[in-house]
RNA sequence: GGGCCGGUAGCUCAGUUGGUUAGAGCACACCCUUGAUAAGGGUGGGGUCGAAAGUUCAAGUCUUUCUCGGCCCA
């Protein structure tokens, strides 16, 4: 027994990975080697491909939802690299911005400092450092997912070359005429003092009081005296702040008699309605058009408490019968609706509640009192004034702050926009987006529906943390001061000292001599975080040696389509007439097995942080590339798993490869081998090899990498490993080493070990560079491979020309045949006839004269797997079946008469030609 | 409440312009192997395509409604 010599395989490959360990050797590696920018250094002069990073909250730990955003840059980076481009990775941070700002807050009310007492440096001192804090953690959490980037040159937005740049880029707005100062009723939090971003607003339920409300007519109306017409409003606490009624000319209104005798006026439509909810009995006593309401004004319903002003019926077609009583009370300065009929009818907003929520003097009698108190007060004045008709509790989605969850108001105050229609804006980006490409294609209309329908974009905020809005106003005119010598000392100071010299310095420094600084204030507010990420394409893209203007492809979740996609394109639109990017890609959401959001209350959070541990970041990447992005993507335990199972079967093909060529393996000596006297069963497996490297190319170029990873589990699974493999373990254990067949044999070997590593080295980053280590560390090899990494070795689009070779006619009738062949295995498995197929021996007869040279290109024992095959046999011609899938053949299968060999396992009579075989 | 998108075997994905018994890998079951061995091979059982209605000679593939889920908006 000891004699027998099989040449078995051997490698240092383990066949398990254990990844929650080797990953970190590997990454410390990769650092020692400083492979990002050997990379480089290797691509200079290639075209580039620039993916440019939007920027993660430096806010917290990464969840699921930031790793799958990494990942997936770093594996379109990787591919777009092995097509030969130069792909260079700035990763960055956005820093400022309110939830940073409350973190302070909230430590420095728990060290009981007072908010007065902090200045605003130290203040913005500490919001600077918390950014810091989580950019150095959340770099190190991307790191270990294998993302390769320029990590110690990252952007962030509160640099000062990025401050410095914001603010000259709002003052290009500015110069323009496209930044203007509005009075407008934006969403305001009277908890935070502040106005908020549309992104910083969630809807939840809300219980708020509807009341219905009478407002009294002045005059007769269609002979009517006494008459009230009634509104409906979920917002009491705003009566106070009514100047207006509106109405809708289409609406048919009737006069109602109440069961009190009262005459209430409501649009006849919501008459059921209105029963429905105050059971109050009416009597339709008249009916008109919504057009007769012209001209006619009303009293306010706190007239008596001083409200003694004309409360006039204006037209509108925002009233609609959907709700409420069709008539609906007006109060300027705190709905956009609202607004915009006062403006239109001279009504202005005025300042009826101050930062905190709290009436100002304009209100009359309820001055002081906070809105979140005023709704009871204002209920129970309606009731003595004998004003309200009823009210109860009403449940809806209501606006609330993202961060204090506290409930917003509208709220008209002074803010600054960015005009989307006086330099034609909106009609640039419009015209930008549709020479963009979008993966997934739907992306563009939904940005575009975007673009079409949005109002101007407010950019203050009055906040401290952030880039300062630079602007100077004189103090006589209130106009701003544009002037290019100033924008420049401006830029020039934020770029030396960063945007706290805006709160350090006196105005005079900025002024230059030709202002008297006497004479101009300083704007207090802060410029909002989606321009600070909208324009980062100006300080990163434009400003960087190593990128290009505009990049080739933005990537983000399809949340981004009104965030950074959104702001990124009016930014550079208006500043640059052009999109900052000429791709975008954007993919699903996380959610859990069922395809639900993840959230702490339902416990199907999953960390990224778990998967790593428990199976290794290369398993998570394998997760990203196996989902379709274009949709949402599931995770939980038991799909990790899943997707663990097919790792492990790649790495055994890997493993499996290199045991037979002993390790003996280099990817440079690889581009001379040669191929010759190649049966079909080689020359399957090179045409394989062509078919998807042609694949690979055409899905990187059309960012399809799922598609990629079906092919090449189903190449490792299929091809690979239970049809080549299979066939020649007989040749590669037991054949002399230097038979033909079996040196082609390890040509084959080769070229799939080559151009597995070539595909998959972008996803499993990890594993494959321990391939390549491997590889290396063998004696034979580490001269012919002079690159220290995987990465940086530059695989080839070799094109084959064995595919023609390849007669793909014969080989699906060969594979046909060895389909039926094997359940005929089964069969004499199942009558313990035999054990394994090479105990058979095979008759075959080719009927079909066409198929008479089907196998003459290959030796059909090695491919069935039996003991032998004989063709034409006259003696078994009687026990010959028909095949059922295919026809012109026919096959009998016996149990293989002989000696079994000890060496090669096959059974037979007849000496064997192999020098190490038993049977002579 | 509105807009957009999606729901194909337990899981991840294919299913071309509507056309034969809906495919693949993994998982599962059974068998074999013990010379890829905490591996490997074979065979097999699983979907009527979210639900209903409709158009059509013919629908996973078109239309409508409903339902579930996701993102965005109000």
């Amino acid at each position: 027994m000891t004699d027998i010599k099989v040449n078995l395989p051997k490698t240092n490959f383990p066949m398990r990975g254990n990844l929650p360990l080797k990953e970190p050797e590997i990454l410390k590696f990769w650092s020692e080697l400083n492979l990002y920018k050997q990379i480089r250094n290797k691509r200079i002069g290639r075209e580039r491909f620039i993916l440019h990073d939007g920027p993660p909250y430096a806010n917290g730990n990464i969840h699921i939802g930031t790793a799958l955003n990494k990942i997936l840059k770093d594996i379109v980076v990787k591919f777009k690299s092995v097509d030969g481009k130069d792909c260079p990775y700035v990763p960055g941070w956005d820093c400022h911005g309110l939830p940073i700002e409350w973190k302070i807050e909230e430590e420095n009310k728990k060290q009981g400092k007072d908010k007065k007492s902090i200045s605003i440096l130290d203040f913005r001192k500490k919001c600077r450092e918390f950014a810091k804090k989580w950019i150095i953690i959340q770099k190190e959490q991307f790191q270990r997912l294998g993302v390769l980037g320029d990590w110690d040159n990252y952007y962030e937005t509160m640099s000062n070359d990025a401050e410095a740049q914001i603010a000259i880029e709002i003052l290009k707005f500015l110069k323009n005429g496209s930044l203007y100062k509005g009075y407008k009723p934006v969403l305001w939090s009277v908890v935070e003092s502040t106005a908020l971003a549309d992104a910083e607003v969630e809807y939840k339920d809300h219980v708020s009081n509807q009341i219905y409300a009478k407002f009294k007519l002045q005059k007769k109306f269609r002979g009517y005296k006494d008459l009230s017409v009634i509104i409906w409003t979920t917002t009491p606490w705003t009566i106070p702040c009514n100047r207006a009624l509106a109405y809708n000319s289409d609406l048919e209104y009737g006069i109602f008699e109440t069961d009190i005798g009262e005459k209430i006026i409501i649009a006849k439509e919501l008459e059921s309605t209105f029963i429905k909810v105050t059971k109050i009995k009416l009597n339709l006593i008249d009916s008109f058009n919504g057009s007769d309401f012209k001209d006619c004004t009303a009293w306010h319903p706190f007239k008596n408490l001083g409200y003694e002003f004309d409360v006039p019926l204006l037209e509108a077609d925002f009233v609609t019968t959907d709700q409420g009583t069709g008539i609906v009370h007006v109060a300027p300065s705190h709905g956009p609706d609202d607004f915009s009929l006062g403006l239109k009818n001279q009504i202005k907003a005025e300042n009826t509640i101050d930062d905190n929520g709290h009436y100002t003097e304009i209100i009359k009698y309820f001055k002081g009192t906070h809105i979140f108190k005023a709704d009871k007060i204002v209920i129970s004045e309606l009731k003595k004034n004998k004003q309200l008709i009823f009210t109860t509790d009403y449940k809806h989605s209501y606006p609330h702050s993202w961060r204090s969850k506290a409930p917003l108001v509208h709220r008209a105050t002074p803010q600054w926009f960015i005009s989307m229609d006086k330099n034609e804006l909106r009609k640039k980006a419009i015209n930008n987006i549709s020479s963009t490409c979008f993966y997934p294609s739907l992306g563009k209309n939904r940005i575009q529906g975007m673009v079409e329908s949005r109002p101007d974009w407010c950019i203050s905020r009055q906040r401290f943390w952030g880039v300062p809005l630079p602007i100077f106003i004189d103090k006589k005119t209130q106009e701003p001061i544009v002037d290019d010598e100033v924008n420049n000392k401006i830029y020039e100071i934020f770029l030396k000292e960063g945007s706290d010299a805006w709160y350090k310095r006196n105005i005079s420094d900025f002024l230059t001599k030709k202002y008297n600084s006497e004479d101009f204030q300083k704007i207090e507010d802060i410029v909002e975080v989606w321009f600070d990420s909208g324009s980062t394409h100006s300080y990163v893209l434009e400003s960087r040696e190593d990128l290009n203007w505009p990049a080739d492809m933005y990537l983000e979740g399809s949340d981004q389509h009104r965030g950074w996609f959104h702001s990124s394109l009016l930014h550079s639109s208006g500043t640059r007439g052009k999109a900052p990017y000429k791709s975008i890609l954007t993919h699903g959401f996380v959610v859990d097995g069922k395809g639900q959001k993840m959230s702490k209350s339902l416990g199907n959070v999953i960390a990224p942080d778990e998967i790593i541990k428990k199976n290794g970041a290369d398993i998570l990447r394998l997760w990203v590339v196996a989902s379709d992005y274009s949709e949402d993507l599931r995770i939980d335990q038991s799909i990790i798993s899943q997707h663990s199972e097919s790792y492990r079967k790649i790495r055994n093909t890997l493993r499996f490869l290199m045991g037979n060529i002993l390790d003996d393996f280099s990817l440079k000596s690889f581009e001379n081998l040669s191929y010759d006297n190649l049966d079909i069963i080689d020359y399957f497996v090179l045409s394989k090899i062509s078919d998807l490297d042609k694949n690979f190319y055409q899905y990187v170029k059309s960012n399809q990498y799922h598609k990629i990873y079906v092919e090449l589990l189903n190449f490792c699974t299929i091809d690979l490993s239970s049809s080549y493999f299979d066939i020649r373990k007989d040749c590669l254990y037991c054949d002399d080493i230097d038979s033909v067949k079996r040196v082609n044999c390890i040509k084959i070997l080769k070229t799939s070990l080559y151009f597995l590593m070539k595909w998959l080295h972008p996803i499993l980053a990890f594993t494959i560079e321990e391939v390549f280590q491997t590889l290396k560390s063998n004696e034979t090899n580490n001269q012919k491979d002079n690159e220290a990494s995987v990465f940086l070795f530059d695989f080839k689009n070799i094109l084959f020309h064995q595919s023609e070779k390849f007669n793909e006619k014969t080989w699906k009738i060969l594979e046909k045949i060895k389909i039926e062949i094997n359940q005929i295995f089964e069969k004499m498995r199942a009558e313990k006839t035999i054990k394994s197929g090479l105990e058979t021996k095979i008759y075959i007869d080719i009927k079909d004269v066409n198929n008479k040279d089907i196998f003459n290109n290959i030796d059909l024992g090695d491919f069935l797997v039996c003991s032998g095959v004989e063709l034409n046999d006259e003696q078994k011609k009687v026990k010959m079946k028909n095949l059922d899938s295919i026809e012109g053949f026919q096959v009998y299968v016996e149990k293989a008469i002989g000696k079994k060999c000890d060496h090669c396992w096959k059974i037979s009579n007849a000496p064997c030609e192999r020098k190490n075989c038993a049977i002579k």
